[in-house]
DNA sequence: GGGTATTGCCATATTTTTGCCTCATTCAGG
DNA sequence: CCTGAATGAGGCAAAAATATGGCAATACCC
């Protein structure tokens, strides 16, 4: 998904030129006039990224009280500041106030693109959500690979690593047949397509031995495996 | 603890310069004046905030090279580079190779501050010790890092530093499974995978030494080590 | 400076996992 | 319904990962 980013500034000539470079990047990118627009669009769903004028709307300090705000609502949500100067002095009370990082308006794209990756990496290192972090889940079937825990019917499945990424590598993709070659670049070994089908017959030894019908994962023969998923 | 901070400058005037206004403002500060002794260093204990000039050294890109060695031991050490003009085109460079933020060496110390200060705040924010002074509490276990305090159904366990860091780390996501790259990391320790090994030896120890059955603390064999709790 | 605690890591024992061999079954197509 | 190819079951030894006991090197503390 891709990440998005609000940009809050009242200058709709320099907001547009924000919104347009980010866009280019691939940003899904929205941006608002004013504090109470923004706080309106944010209470529904916060973006991954907002930018803020400092001097939003006639208060000289308008950005600040926003990022305030912000910051109730989200301890980690990554702020930046947008200031005339660099030398700003407020830019200290910026980044005091719970601020990440500060941009001057004359930026160039390739520094703004370079702070914002370096804000999204560190968030995303640090926060550990990795891509794997979520539940999949597909009929009686429950996995997360970053617990490295399988359940069936909710009783625990004992994959080993490898089993599990072969696991994932079918279920993720319900109805679709996975080669053997496939498989063992998920699972990221690579050995003999006779190992594959040793441990798929292992891993149906394992769900089996909690259901004694089960037959999610089917053999197409000549092909390689498929997960039979109804949802 | 006081937070460590690592300068690598070659040039004297400006490294005692900042090592004196950081030390004055209680942190933890010591300057190597080039990258191998900085390595020699680090190899042992990564400090908490590595600040690098770019030029260091007679190649105009020493300081790249040293920060991409850093990364290579720690993906989340905040690394910070330090340019002679902010308009430096290396700058960006510097941050696609995985720095945080970069300085100019003419930065005010409110500056400088406040950019350290946002940049702890969001590792520990986002590491999720909200505040290393809260109780972390699990189960029969209740662990402060602040106070280096780790109890086990009331009686203490003593741990040392490194140990607690790790238990830390694991008890913080119950059922999710660290790696031991990423232990390492949490504990701020460059050290050999059969390390941590010795290290859970030692703390499992510990903590049977007060309850028998303890059991808390799971292998998740080719993955990591897992605290199974209930809660 | 001497004693103690901590830490990293080695060698060795254990435990788990993995790869693949053999033989029985099954399958697609004649 | 026969046949070569593909797949499943059982088994096993090798490989990989982990547990343990030790020990030397540091770091730390009076």
């Amino acid at each position: 998904m891709p990440r998005r980013i609000a940009i809050v500034e009242d200058e709709i000539a320099i907001r547009r030129n924000f919104e347009d470079a980010l866009r280019r990047q691939g940003y899904q990118v929205s941006g608002y006039a004013d504090r109470q627009s923004a706080l309106d669009a944010f209470s529904r769903r916060l973006p991954d990224l907002v930018i803020i004028d400092v001097g939003l709307g006639d208060d000289v300090e308008g950005g600040f009280e926003l990022c305030r705000e912000l910051r109730g609502m989200s301890r980690v949500l990554p702020i930046m500041f947008l200031t005339a100067r660099d030398s700003d002095p407020d830019v200290i009370s910026g980044l005091r106030l719970g601020a990440d990082d500060y941009l001057t308006k004359d930026i160039s794209l390739p520094h703004l693109m370079a702070r914002i990756v370096v804000l999204f990496r560190r968030v995303e290192m640090l926060s550990g959500e990795q891509s794997t972090g979520a539940w999949l889940e597909r009929d009686a079937l429950r996995l997360s690979v970053e617990r490295m825990e399988v359940t069936w019917n909710g009783t625990a499945v004992p994959l080993t690593v490898t089993e599990l990424w072969i696991v994932h590598s079918l279920a993720r993709r319900p109805g679709h047949v996975r080669s053997r070659q496939q498989l063992m670049d998920d699972a990221n070994i690579l050995v003999d397509d006779q190992t594959i089908t040793s441990h798929v017959k292992r891993i149906r030894r394992k769900f089996k031995a909690i259901d004694k019908s089960f037959d999610k994962l089917a053999t197409v023969y000549g092909a390689g495996y498929r997960w039979n998923s109804s949802d």
